[in-house]
DNA sequence: GTGAAAGCGCTAACAA
DNA sequence: TTGTTAGCGCTTTCAC
């Protein structure tokens, strides 16, 4: 591979100074219309690319965003990171992708990387600590709340409308005829789960149920495998129920599955709720009937902001709460 | 946010010169025990990282892995990429993601925008294009085998036996007592399908049975959508099937749904296998039997052989075919 | 075993 | 409107 030419030789190739290539490339000002035209006729005959690395050490700061998040084979993290990255190249950003694991550990390790490569911005899916170390860098908290969010000192925060999507799952269940209402849910390093979990709760409460605590499940972690062996637990268990709200769609799948096993069909004895709306909710067993959540409209206002803050604006707002929806299907539909 | 630390202050807190700091780091040698212990201690109680940009200019090379992918919400691509990051960040490399959206423009912007980064390697998830621009840059084609491979001149290839994974549905699908089978594929920019295809005849002609044109869908995209319209018209049509061989899961999904909407049902009126063995082969509907691919083992080889290629060393073969196994469900079994 | 110094490609302050 | 130049933080050659 021949080496990467450099501004120097565009420079001279366009019988200029590198200063003023410079100011063309970065729109700075201070040339003349001919000039411009002679440069960039250059730069694109050669097919020249400015080195990021010395334009990084110049100017400290990059064309970077980072992204870190819990896990991206988790389908609704999928599609955060697949809209975040197509909106931030648009603006010609570039995405670094950390998976963590849910390791906080593997966080830190992150975020100390992310730094040392002067990333502009930071997209933190995650809910594992809140980092005073990254003042300075813009920062969007998106879809978990830090757990510590009282503490939350920079950046913006943006979130699903988790308490009024549980609440909205559970008076669907109602609506369909449950009385005994089984809850799925995973509370660990997630804070939303705790505010579905309310929503459910509320939901209760406005139409006189009681929340039975023999119905109310709490799995070692959010997978298919966890939630079949919690349902095999209910239907073992002494306590009757007819519908069972979980707090995501992987969930909810197990406990279709965990219900076939059991001997018991959604929706014919038992109707079963799910949270993201994911690819999994419309293609599993009957259709689920799941909370949707508005992803490209979290992503798009997670890149304005950062960018927002990346220009040194600061947001009006700090926190941001989108709105959910319901989208119906075969699972809620008690058969007659 | 105080300015970091630069390799100076280490050096003057350390009472050395920049040089030597530099050598600890690097491990280059030319340093003797106690200089080395006297600076690693300072390093570590200021916190110091050495910035990523100055070192990528003086050494024109990077701590970063570009990731090229069609869509990271494709399970499968996503289970890729989750263990190609893991493994490389325990290697010291970071990971630029850029989805392509299958648009070759796209593609090509995210090539030129990783060399001017000046990425370490490059993978290389996609099937649209032949880089020659890449030699220089070590690159691993993953999964997706280029549609111009006999010209690739640099790099190396890695990619399941996709071929007999098509036949060992099929075999699966004749054996459950299958005899009419029909095909569900999306051969737009995916030599893959192309071959499962393949074993699929393969299979067939082993069998001594013919296959029939009218069984032969191709669909738009690789879509649960489309996979129902063109199942729909299958059962439409005047063609008797009792079996389908979809050369992904999720067509396969779409296909269990599609027979569904019409009146039929897997696994008691038709068979169906799906292909990559993802989280949906497993929730989904009856539970599909599915063509399993080695995720982990593929991205271990792929990140071993890039930083072979970063080394210096080129890999022994420059092509790899991982072997495929099949993962039986209730979908493939005829009910008695 | 260690240090001095050049220079990677770029930007921005200053000069003209 | 344009050019000159210093220097970002690091590695590496060369000298000691």
């Amino acid at each position: 591979m021949e080496k990467a030419k450099s501004i120097k030789e565009i420079a001279q190739l366009a019988g200029v100074s590198t200063a003023t290539v410079s100011r063309v490339i970065n729109q700075n000002g201070r040339f003349s219309k001919e000039t411009e035209e002679r440069v960039r006729r250059i730069i694109r005959q050669q097919g020249y690319m400015p080195n990021m690395s010395a334009k990084g050490l110049r100017t400290s700061r990059t064309q970077v965003i980072g992204i870190i998040v819990p896990d991206i084979t988790n389908p609704h993290f999928a599609e955060l990171v697949l809209n975040l990255e197509m909106n931030l190249f648009q603006h010609g950003y570039s995405c670094l992708i950390c998976n963590t694991n849910e390791s906080e550990e593997l966080e830190k390790k992150h975020i100390r990387s992310l730094t040392a490569q002067n990333v502009r911005g930071i997209v933190l899916i995650s809910g594992l600590r809140n980092y005073i170390e990254l003042s300075g860098t813009p920062v969007v908290y998106l879809d978990r709340p830090s757990h510590s969010r009282k503490e939350r000192t920079s950046g913006v925060m943006i979130e699903s409308d988790n308490e009024t999507g549980g609440y909205l799952a559970t008076k669907e269940l109602i609506r369909a005829g449950c009385r005994q209402i089984a809850i799925l849910k995973c509370l660990k390093n997630d804070d939303n789960q705790q505010a579905r979990y309310k929503g459910f709760q509320r939901a209760l409460v406005e139409e006189d149920l009681r929340e039975n605590e023999l119905l109310c499940m709490d799995t070692a972690a959010v997978s298919v495998k966890d939630a079949r062996v919690a349902v095999a637990q209910l239907v073992a268990g002494t306590a009757h129920f007819d519908g069972i709200m979980s707090t995501t769609d992987t969930m909810a799948v197990g406990a279709v599955i965990g219900l076939r096993e059991n001997g018991l069909e959604v929706p014919g004895d038992v109707l079963v709720t799910g949270f993201d709306d994911c690819q999994l909710a419309a293609a599993c067993g009957p259709g689920l009937t799941s909370v949707h959540q508005d992803v490209p409209g979290m992503s798009r206002l997670a890149t304005e902001l950062l960018l927002q803050m990346i220009e040194g604006k600061q947001p009006e707002k700090t926190y941001y709460r989108l709105p959910v929806s319901l989208t119906v299907r075969r699972s809620t539909q008690r058969e007659k």
